[in-house]
DNA sequence: CGGGAACAATCCGCTGCCGTAACGATCCTT
DNA sequence: AAGGATCGTTACGGCAGCGGATTGTTCCCG
């Protein structure tokens, strides 16, 4: 079934985790960067940058400047396409992984503690 | 009741909401500016800078700087405190709770799109 | 009434992200 | 083999946010 959630219950939802996300001082990502990640870690493989630049209808250097930060953040990593040596290939990584567990985590709990 | 939600549905949520977020190309609010927006409107007034930074867990520097900017958009607007006039009141605007409606409507429509 | 406390705003140097425009490498087509 | 197209990256100047320190008001209390 669908997710049920009442406006109200959304800005709820948000609130709290704004406020968890600001709170932590774990790596504060922007909300492109949240998207690239998501995507990358969501959707079918493989990812280019070209690709994911026009999926989040933004330019190339764009998505480069994000991965360089999360790859520094080791929450995704870089490979060139052998195939093709003009792509590069996104690639996603345990920590990755485990950053999105935990933020998805995050939200499960802060839905089920919402008043009803 | 709570809102059931697991955690693959969560991120699913998440990207949805970042994808759309990037997309458009509205006045794109950094997680602090959110946080604080969400805070105004959804917790009961009086609402101060110090209150803010606080509640937040930042310096008061970063609440004047981020009012400085929603109020430039319109989202909130500043009030001398007349019984103290060292504090400064922050109010909702029109624009604010419109943009807030917006967006919570914006989430219950991703929710309810969600996979089963 | 005078000195200190509280509050918001501002100043300072720094860092990070932005968009545009280039660039080098690689591929494709002829 | 050569020209052009494609891909990712980098260079550049600009803008916004950051933390920390400081300033100017206003209040409080002895």
């Amino acid at each position: 079934m669908a997710v049920e959630l009442r406006p109200s219950q959304a800005l709820r939802l948000l609130h709290e985790l704004s406020l968890a996300q600001v709170r932590d001082d774990a790596p504060d990502l922007s909300p492109r960067q949240l998207a690239i990640l998501l995507s990358v870690y969501l959707e079918t493989p493989p990812h280019t940058v070209r690709g994911l630049a026009a999926r989040l209808g933004v330019t190339k250097p764009v998505v480069t400047r994000a991965l360089d930060t999360m790859g520094a953040l080791h929450l995704v990593s870089r490979r060139r396409d052998e195939a093709d040596r003009r792509n590069v290939i996104i690639q996603r990584t345990v920590e990755g992984a485990l950053y999105l567990e935990k933020l998805g985590d995050q939200v499960v709990a802060v839905a089920r503690a919402l008043p009803r």
